[in-house]
DNA sequence: TCTGGGGTCCTAGGACCC
DNA sequence: TCTGGGGTCCTAGGACCC
């Protein structure tokens, strides 16, 4: 189906993106005034990849998603600030600035931790820029994150209104496409791959096969002739270029599959210490399955060797299990799980990741039972709940499995890790 | 020595049904 | 000698996103 919606725009549609700038370099900022005026990055998970950098670091070439020890002399060399990354700061940082943007429009959706749509369809237009002028700047105010905000007719035209924003450095921070009269001149300005939904296969097909080069050929082209050389996402993009709105809210969805997996902070051999790891996995997601109601009847645990290690041999490997009764008991899934690295497990590798992966999941109120099945019962409901309640007012491991082990010897590393300043009262800050 | 983690949607093809 | 047409469900893999 080309598109589905239920919403009827009597009027022009105008939909607003807001985007929060470098948003964990910001909020790192937000701390540490000092560092407003030096170059800040964030490592990912174990400090191996860049993945957030200030302008400064951007303006120094420093890539999005570069292996940090490659990068480790020239960031030392221009004096940058490097941190691990702190996701209970910027999910409460976050959740601020989705607070303050909620004030503004009844029809807001949340699309990621530093990204929502607003939309602003039937806001008066005469002043609908000045409006968001003052939204991008009570945010700022109110929570010290810098945002920027992208107005159009559609979704991947507010995606590039916004691009735009931050490329020309625009006064206020607020681009609105609107009519677009000079929508042409624009699109021109952009490559293929900066339009939303062209990742890198289908820009180099794009180039090779059709020669379509900028956002402006893109918008030229016949959609209905690159749905059949590609699929019915090309369709919606070519489409919303054009300004025909194909992309709608999502309704909040329980989520279809739910993952935890972890590189390990030092490589491990032993089946004992995979068994933590999994287990430690394993009760991260069977957490988020119940904190959305939810139960699974699949499940699959994978191990693996590093990846990029030429001169090591790889080895990787997974095993599913499927449950005859959907279940979210964390005491079914560790043991299923112990048997599935029975079966995958091999002495030698010198491993380096692990991971489950929770599916075929549906709502934990239309769970059938099974009537020879005694395992599953719904007092196994009441026993987990209990757990997640002390976890959530004693802190995490405050009761946990004995699978987990105690002093985990591969947990990640974050040897640069800023303090909790919002959510711990310990550590907040001092004025 | 050192390279993250968590998601979604779409399509093609096989198995199976009447 | 000759064997239809239409449909659903499931899975793997490919593409994309932040």
């Amino acid at each position: 189906m080309l598109y589905e919606s239920s919403k009827d725009y009597g009027q022009p549609r105008r939909i607003a993106l807001v985007d929060c700038n470098n948003f964990y370099a910001s909020c790192e900022r937000v701390f540490k005034p000092a560092w407003n005026h030096l170059p800040v990055g964030v490592l990912s998970n174990n400090d191996g990849c860049i993945v957030a950098r200030s302008n400064e670091l951007k303006a120094a070439g420093i890539p999005m998603g570069a292996p940090y020890f490659k990068f480790k002399d020239q960031l030392e060399n221009m004096g940058a600030i490097i941190v691990s990354s702190n996701y209970a700061l910027y999910g409460d940082m976050s959740a601020r600035v989705m607070d303050t943007l909620a004030q503004y429009t009844p029809d807001m959706e949340i699309y990621s931790i530093d990204e929502a749509w607003l939309d602003m369809t039937g806001f008066n237009t005469a002043t609908l820029d000045e409006y968001a002028r003052q939204i991008v700047s009570n945010v700022h105010q109110c929570t010290g994150i810098p945002v920027s905000m992208g107005i159009a007719p559609t979704k991947v035209l507010a995606k590039l209104a916004n691009r735009l924003c931050k490329k020309r450095n625009i006064p206020g921070q607020v681009f609105n496409i609107g009519g677009a009269a000079h929508i042409e001149q624009l699109l021109k300005s952009f490559a293929v791959e900066e339009v939303w939904g062209i990742g890198r296969r289908w820009a180099e097909q794009l180039k090779t096969k059709h020669h379509i080069y900028t956002a402006l050929d893109l918008y030229n082209a016949d959609s209905h002739q690159m749905r059949s050389h590609y699929s019915v996402v090309m369709q919606r993009i070519i489409l919303e270029l054009q300004g025909v709105p194909c992309l709608f809210a999502n309704d909040i969805k329980p989520k279809q599959q739910i993952i935890a997996s972890r590189s390990f902070g030092t490589r491990i051999t032993q089946k004992s210490e995979i068994i933590e790891a999994i287990s430690t996995h394993l009760v991260r997601a069977c957490q988020k399955l119940r904190a959305q109601n939810s139960m699974a009847s699949g499940m699959t645990v994978s191990i693996r060797t590093a990846a990029f290690q030429p001169k090591e041999k790889y080895y990787g490997n997974r095993a599913t299990t499927k449950f005859t009764v959907p279940t979210a008991d964390t005491r079914h899934m560790i043991a299923a799980a112990i048997r599935a690295i029975d079966s995958i497990f091999k002495q030698g590798p010198r491993y380096a990741k692990a991971g489950v992966m929770l599916f075929d999941i549906s709502s934990a109120d239309t769970v059938q039972y099974d009537l020879f099945d005694e395992q599953v019962t719904p007092e196994s409901n009441a026993l987990m709940s209990v757990i997640d309640s002390i976890n959530s007012r004693y802190g995490k491991k405050a009761i946990f499995f004995g699978s987990q082990g105690i002093d985990n010897k591969w947990a990640m590393k974050r040897d640069k890790m800023t303090q909790h300043f919002t959510t711990n009262w310990l550590e907040i800050p001092n004025v």
